[in-house]
DNA sequence: CGCTACTGTCGAACCGGTTCGCACAGAGGA
DNA sequence: TCCTCTGTGCGAACCGGTTCGACAGTAGCG
């Protein structure tokens, strides 16, 4: 393998000329400079990456730190995964991903090892135990995902409370009273998930304004679990006629228990779920849904903390907390309420 | 942060002693490893990946090259991720994640510049672009998926020949004589999606051996346009009984297509799918279907890497080819065909 | 008692880049 | 003619580890 010594001995230059020949960080005449281009392209040359780093102590990585806990959907975890992997890209960054059910070993690893100039974390519960080790790094963190202490971390998410406040209106300005919503598991939130709860409470509080009836309750995280929940909450409240879906299993499964009951969105029930619309098309859910934006998330939370890692802004600037507004997408499953005994 | 050095100079060794006692490859006393362990655990002394890099020519690092392309559907991709993922991670290997549009780029940047020790690649094309860039690169590779020219690589893929004649058989077994196949978009097998035509072939050949009409079709990858494809082919074939689906949108937008027409799995119509028991539970697909083991195979590809690189296997050993025998996982979605004239 | 062998430690070199300080040549001004 | 300045290039040091060869000191042995 060629280093820079082999490409200054061709090019007939010492290794620190061809360095800031391939750098421009020094003027190099041109005579030069041609010639350590030409030694690289026919040996083809490429920097070692980790004698760089040594050098530099820049890694041009970025540690992404994805959690896939039982219970909770793996594949929306996939979109914020793009999300953050194409952005990196896009500025220079590689992805260095870590997918341990030990997040604190993994993000510890990472940051004291220097493999990485900055750390990615998804999926941050409320009191997440990887944000002590996060902030006693070096390097500067963002997450997705809002905690209860959001000092010293860039934080970006959607902001459920929003979303949770967005479905119930929707159903009541077309008229329902009696409502259902089925978050994500129990588990999730005893775990810290703290955006369950968020929606939630923000939806009940809607709820009680307009004088509506709110049902909330957990829903499991897959098959068969999830279709058992779904049918016994159909059960417990026939007189609902409106379902709100903050659980993908949950919306994943209702067309096929919808259709062992014979009912239909929106004549029966009217639906509205919150996942994304790459989501919807790929699963062919056919609900109305409140965008949940995970690759917009990604990208928001990379930029910005490129931004840190190149000093754009320092460490000590303020961080920032920022929240997505999520946007309804109409996919026709909600109408007016069926009038009572038309069933 | 703390270097060796530190170490050294607070237990009041030379460097190299310290090293020594770390890596433990020459005898030390018990008194001088105590004591650099004391300091190393008093400093938090973590070695420097990359200067370790530079000295050992190893990174401890494993590239992931995932292609996302357009009408491949994505989340099949995640489960083999994440089988890679652990299994390197169980092997003291962390993931370099590449989702670069253009793959051979990114290979050449993890190979070229020596990030990684070894790399999986994923969605393995007939012709794939990126194969003349591994063989040349000085690290080994490992595949997932088929390639037509298997030289110098380590191949894994499910046997999706053998998956085609089970799905037929099992239909055949069933009384089944007209069935329909859906298979993943054209553009997939013209991309080189081998893996696409290998399943039809099979099953075309084993539906010939056996007397029974089958009609293959190709399906697009996301809604509308996959319901459109379903409508279309059982609109076109009313006689047929059976319905093989080799396309995961499909068979996620089944279950509404079926719901819209009144037709129900197995009383009308006999359903075998083809994709993993986990991703059946998450996306509640109520299909007997043919289980692609997607976590096994990513298992395979890592552990036959990481002995290539830890040189338990030689450069110049023969490489493997290796087929996973797919398995048959009955959810019930199939019976006798319906008598004529029943429906 | 002297020689060898072994144990434990150290110093120095090396991995492959980057960067600082300095030297030198030629141009331009006084 | 001499001096200064500018444009270029070089040498050496450094980043933080690992590893080879050398070398004391001690133990074992005849």
């Amino acid at each position: 393998m060629a280093t820079i010594g082999d490409v200054a001995r061709i090019a007939g230059v010492s290794r620190s000329t061809a360095s800031y020949a391939l750098s421009g960080k020094r003027a190099i005449s041109a005579d030069v400079r041609r010639r350590v281009e030409d030694a690289v392209s026919s040996l083809g040359y490429t920097p070692n990456a980790g004698a760089r780093a040594l050098a530099t102590t820049r890694t041009m990585v970025i540690g992404l730190l994805a959690q896939f806990l039982p219970d909770e959907f793996a594949p929306a975890m996939l979109q914020y995964m793009l999300g953050v992997s194409d952005t990196a890209r896009e500025h220079g960054y590689d992805i260095l991903l870590a997918t341990d059910a030990d997040g604190t070993r993994a993000l510890r690893r990472m940051t004291d090892s220097r493999m990485v100039d900055g750390v990615v974390l998804l999926n941050v519960a409320e009191h997440d135990e990887r944000l002590p080790i996060l902030r006693s790094a070096s390097q500067p963190g963002a997450l997705v995902g809002l905690p209860a202490d959001c000092t010293g971390v860039d934080v970006f998410d959607l902001d459920f409370e929003e979303a949770g406040r967005l479905m119930v209106d929707h159903l009541h300005r077309l008229g329902h009273r009696e409502v259902l919503l089925v978050s994500q598991p129990e588990h999730v939130v005893e775990r810290g998930g703290a955006y369950v709860w968020r929606l939630q409470n923000a939806a009940l509080e809607a709820a009680r304004a307009r004088g509506m009836r709110l049902y909330a309750t957990y829903g499991s995280s897959s098959q068969p679990d999830v279709g058992r929940d779904l049918r016994g909450l159909l059960d417990a409240h026939p007189d609902a006629t409106g379902l709100l879906v903050n659980n993908e299993a949950a919306a994943a499964a209702l067309p096929t228990v919808l259709h062992e009951r014979g009912l239909s969105a929106p004549q029966d029930l009217s639906v509205v779920g919150r996942y994304s619309d790459e989501f919807a098309r790929t699963f062919s859910l056919p609900f109305t849904s409140v965008e949940s934006a995970p690759d917009r998330l990604g990208r928001m939370a990379v930029r910005q903390l490129v931004r840190r890692i190149e000093g754009e802004v320092g460490p000590d600037e303020p961080h920032v907390v920022r929240f997505v507004s999520p946007e309804l997408v109409d996919r026709g499953s909600t109408g007016a309420p069926p009038r009572r005994g038309d069933a």
